[in-house]
DNA sequence: TTGTAGGCGTTATCAC
DNA sequence: GTGATAACGCCTACAA
């Protein structure tokens, strides 16, 4: 059994009530005191017990992230943000994987209920629409990263992914390539269909025109952008440049390609979307959108706090994406090798 | 303020040790009350609470995870395992990194302490030697996975980088190389000296004698592959397969091949160590030592929650690694595209 | 089968 | 400046 503060008490002669004081730094107790108690929880090994404090305080200086999966980097990345300014702030980060399954959604709910923890951030980006509601339950701050679900709540950071998309595939136009294709995802949700019109605005001001045929459906993941790209190339006219949800959707769609010997970017242009830590060392280094995922991370957790700290804010921040040019995307009918 | 258990005894008019009981199932109460009881908390929307559980038992049914970084994906496959488990058994998992800082090693063991965890898994590949009695001093089970210190401690899950490492070295002798270099991990500690010592028994055992100009230093990202490759490639004699540490120390040096128009695998095999979800979509799709790791994310998981449930256990599991032959290598002088 | 009472480790409110 | 005392929400003897 560790220390109580009560051990302490006894040792220095004095209550537990000053023992309290003295280690939370009180003005009210003797300067003497304070240091001699101290020295001696010290000496002593004494270690604060969080769960009497939480019991007392009703506050668990304890954060709940809520994912779809740890295991994708983009948002493995984020949460390494996240953790950093929670163990700063003396937070500590309960993870939880919800796995876009719904039964599990609820257990993570509870879970975090029953743990009374003080704020969630959720990044579920397959989460059922369902799952909201059932998160406000919780009736504590709520801070949302890369939001999948329209309006709602009162706290988010994402990126601009209409902004982002545009700007990758105005980067396409602008290199001449007319016949562009988008490679979704099928269960992307809000930022899929934000990208998606990114991406028609941009034609649109390039005075390319939409084609259906060009639109394709991916997961999220390399097999969904393999599998799609295979459709593409099975077209009669085939796109010049394709333009992914994100970058393990290119990964894929670059892996049908070397299959199909098509090169990159010689005769298809491919992009993608996150920046992920491997993108610039790909074959050929991906262009891509850079979304900055440990800043994002550390600012959603940055505005909980404030939160919770008591501060009265409503931050629905919107990051721009940076257009990261590599070697994956070239002018059209370059010949490259 | 959620409902306690009082308020719930006072909706059932019964005591609240009635309810207490009641909630967890004792046959001690009478089934119609138990059962009207229960009726009641779940209408009211009682949700118990886990901190005044933990101060009235001592436990906390939460586990602490630390790894160097989350960011790195062959750790986030881990955790992912870890946290099913965790939830699973109705336990909670707090992520911490540490960044191989040793001011953060400190911290989150203090964390862990004052917020007493039952029990802690530990991944932190960079992590300094002090660490360990650092842990010992939380005094609660800690299990280890792919442990990178020698000894020590009692449970333990890792791959068996030896054998991997002799597999893949064999197979690369096999295919007929004779001049097969390994890129380790300048930090790699114990799993980077052990598959160092597995590459060197199987280039004995394949006759080939060692040379330490065949041994090059990366730092198991993608950015110490590149340089590392770039080194043997400056070799005179350079080698026709290279071993890397892991896949992506694979993935800068297939990079650097790229660069330096060296066809992989007609020209120089390459091979990895992890199997991460992308090996199969890099360019050539990566043959490499698959560790199974949510598997062992999830044992290590079972493991810990056996040892906290009070079974007698010494747990040091060494997992094989399979070999996963694709198509970054080939036999010596073979002349694909 | 149920209720009363005490305790887990803190903080916080009173008196003194 | 310090010490009793009473919470916080739960579990668990012990008594009835």
């Amino acid at each position: 059994m560790p220390l109580s503060i009560k051990d302490v008490a006894r040792l220095a002669r004095v209550s537990h009530s000053t023992v309290s004081r003295a280690l939370a730094n009180s003005q009210a107790v003797n300067r003497l005191t304070a240091e001699r108690i101290r020295r001696i929880a010290k000496d002593a090994g004494y270690r604060p017990n969080t769960i009497g404090r939480s019991l007392a305080t009703s506050r668990t200086r304890t954060i709940g992230f809520v994912v779809t999966t740890v295991a994708d980097p983009f948002v493995a990345e984020v949460a390494a943000g996240i953790e950093d300014v929670a163990r700063q702030r003396g937070y500590a980060v309960f993870l939880a994987n919800s796995n876009a399954d719904p039964d599990r959604e609820v257990a993570v709910v509870r879970s975090f209920q029953e743990r009374r923890v003080d704020g969630v951030i959720v990044m579920a980006s397959r989460v059922g629409g369902l799952y909201m509601p059932l998160l406000a339950e919780l009736d504590v701050p709520i801070m949302l990263v890369d939001n999948q679900h329209p309006g709602g709540f009162a706290h988010s950071i994402s990126i601009d992914d209409r902004g982002g998309a545009r700007l990758m595939t105005s980067h396409l136009a602008a290199l001449g390539h007319k016949r562009i294709a988008y490679v979704g995802d099928r269960n992307g949700m809000q930022s899929d269909a934000d990208r998606m019109s990114g991406y028609a605005d941009a034609l649109q001001s390039s005075g390319i025109e939409l084609d259906a045929a060009y639109v394709a459906l991916g997961n999220g993941a390399p097999a969904g952008g393999l599998e799609a790209m295979q459709s593409l190339l099975a077209l009669k006219q085939r796109p010049t440049a394709v333009f992914c949800y994100n970058d393990m959707t290119a990964i894929g769609a670059l892996r049908a390609l070397h299959k199909a010997g098509v090169r990159v970017p010689a005769e298809m242009s491919v992009a993608g979307f996150d920046d992920l830590a491997i993108a610039s060392f790909l074959q050929p280094p991906l262009t891509t959108v850079r979304q900055p995922k440990a800043e994002m991370g550390r600012q959603a957790a940055a505005i909980l706090f404030e939160l919770l700290e008591g501060k009265q804010l409503e931050a629905r921040i919107t990051v721009p994406g940076e257009l990261i040019v590599r070697e994956s995307t070239a002018p059209l009918g370059s010949i490259a090798l």
